[in-house]
DNA sequence: TAAATACTTGAATAGTTGTTTAAATGTTTG
DNA sequence: CAAACATTTAAACAACTATTCAAGTATTTA
């Protein structure tokens, strides 16, 4: 059971706090297998274009995305596979927590 | 690579949100060990009783902590060794991840 | 029971943030 | 080049949230 810093506590948090809001949260979960694009996003999920956006850029700012222009589309995938597993691995944990309620 | 619902993402995004305030998230991982009194917390996080406070509560409503009184103090620790065990692997993971920039 | 200790609660506020609407940018195709 | 397509950007706003301060509640002890 280590220490957690402010610094460190500060950091983490960012991330957390990027996949605490729902829409972000599906957006990211919908990037972890084949890079998808923004208006495939915004179409499978039910958000506007624009806040698929605004979103996205946060997600590659925090270097969780990265993207990818192909022709006048642009597609979003994770930046690696520890993303990937991170993500997932975090998703599970949750699901199977609250599961058994 | 399963999909998820937007109810899903909504409970999800719940836990992930009560992590991502670097106060909380150090409040969260002092409880994973032995359960600490509210005033313990405050002291050693060096943040006010009052703060401490409204925190503990939202993280008790989530049932991510649970508190017991002894005598005049209220201790705080986690609800279960699922929770221990999610908490201390996301960070982790978390920390591996922008530790291998 | 009065004072002291340990937390909690409520109100108030400054700052943040998710979302929308409208306009702008870059890319392809006729 | 102009029109259509795909995405971004900027401004604006309502809703939310972390924090503070002051007052309130519960528990112990002198």
């Amino acid at each position: 059971m280590e220490r957690l810093s402010g610094n460190d506590a500060l950091e983490l948090a960012e991330i957390f706090h990027l996949l605490g809001d729902a829409s972000r949260l599906r957006i990211v979960y919908a990037c972890l297998g084949d890079p998808v694009s923004a208006g495939a996003l915004a179409g499978s999920l039910g958000l506007s274009p624009s806040l698929v956006s605004h979103h996205l850029r946060l997600l590659k700012a925090a270097r969780i995305l990265i993207s990818e222009r192909r022709g006048r589309q642009i597609f979003y995938g994770a930046l690696d596979d520890h993303i990937r597993d991170m993500v997932q691995d975090m998703v599970v944990h949750i699901k199977e927590d609250r599961g058994a309620d």
